[in-house]
DNA sequence: CGGTATCCCCCGCGATACTG
DNA sequence: CAGTATCGCGGGGGATACCG
């Protein structure tokens, strides 16, 4: 199979760059601000690094990226061109789209670590007490070297850490990966939840009270979902 | 590679199914109104049957499309879903992207039957004389077997034919491939090629003058490319 | 940190021929 | 008209190890 598709249309020379495999979720990443190498990957867990490389150059051919040298001598940034900045409304349609209409979520899809590390992106740390804060999230559901998870918010900024970072715990949540994401999604309401113990809390009780303020989640939560539950397998 | 991006993102649930190769394309041609299975093979003439068949079976199964059964025993017919319909902001942002920021059109991608499929769709027939009109279209730079098309315009609706339909010719028209290729694209305005004799008519004087008000153009052509024409090779 | 370099498998897809 | 059937290859991309 050649690239192309033996046509001038507009669709089709988009295309061309657009449908390749992982290439969406690589722009979503930089669209949400990533612009090193090893966050990227983080959004995009599942590629390999020589592939992402390769993406990334043909994005940078096609006009979208443009790779500059960072602060220090192995330091890289990826960025949008103006090109790229435009693909934004079509990764909005899509993800509303997607949120809409697109397949339900199934065990293969559940990655704990994706999620901590999109959670960890929106928290509102306005909406928590000032200083350090460290979340814990266990995911029961979650094989051994997954099960556990930390978010530290400083001054500053937000980390996700797979070891204890050793300060002590404020708020431990325990959960399942399923419960988490389909929260996330908008597609169980957060206070159900809770209400219901599927996810459930422990430790300081302001910061467990605000809960479900400073967990903001997907931009696409919002959006209720058309496809019906009971679809054809 | 499975088929999955391992992740709940509805960008991903929702690339799964729109990023395979042609997809797009299909969308873009029952968006256009096609619906027998040989119409869409028009509109994307470089897609096997089978591989239509497959796709159209996967976008069915996502809940896109629907297949029903036409008039006539072996007459099926593929139709929008609402699911389906949405999409219509999608491959439209993508189209005004590609026709902004997509690649120079290449030799491999000029199909001559592919651009006058695509004239014939969007004539303004009200613009031509009543009656029977037929135009025909030589491409002085396609080879032999794509050289010569018909256009057929009847009360019945407009006809493409690749063999002389019989009827005396109202309007011949001699250009290259590549001129109303980018003509149809916007990238070239219309009355210079006239002017410069790129486009050459003859016939109907009539027919003739109203030439730029029949021939309508791509919807995106009135969009204006921002890319560089001098960029990178 | 930000990549390279290989190896190799698998399957997507193009080509062709045939059918109810 | 609207597909089915079959075959074979090319190369996309996953896995793994290594590097400046």
């Amino acid at each position: 199979m050649q690239h192309g598709f033996g046509q001038f249309c507009p669709i089709a020379l988009a295309s061309e760059v657009l449908t390749q495999r992982w290439t969406l979720l690589i722009l979503r990443e930089l669209l949400a601000g990533s612009s090193r190498f090893n966050d990227i990957r983080r959004g995009v867990p599942r590629i390999s690094a020589s592939l992402l490389k390769a993406r990334l150059e043909t994005l940078e051919h096609a006009g979208i990226v443009e790779r500059r040298q960072g602060r220090g001598r192995d330091v890289h940034e990826y960025f949008l061109t103006a090109a790229g900045k435009e693909l934004k409304p079509i990764l909005s349609n899509i993800g509303e789209w997607g949120q809409r209409w697109a397949r339900e979520i199934e065990p293969e899809d559940l990655d704990p670590g994706w999620l901590v590390w999109n959670i960890h992106r929106r928290l509102d740390t306005a909406e928590m007490p000032p200083g350090r804060t460290v979340i814990q999230i266990e995911f029961s559901d979650a094989p051994r070297n997954a099960r556990y998870f930390w978010i530290v918010n400083t001054d500053g900024g937000v980390e996700v850490c797979l070891k204890s970072p050793g300060y002590t715990v404020d708020l431990r949540a325990r959960t399942t990966v399923r419960v988490l994401a389909e929260v996330w999604r908008g597609i169980r309401p957060i206070r159900r939840e809770l209400r219901a113990g599927t996810i459930h809390l422990e430790g300081h009780s302001a910061l467990r009270r605000a809960f479900p303020k400073w967990l903001l989640l997907s931009t696409y939560a919002p959006i209720r979902r058309k496809r019906s539950s009971r679809s054809e397998v």
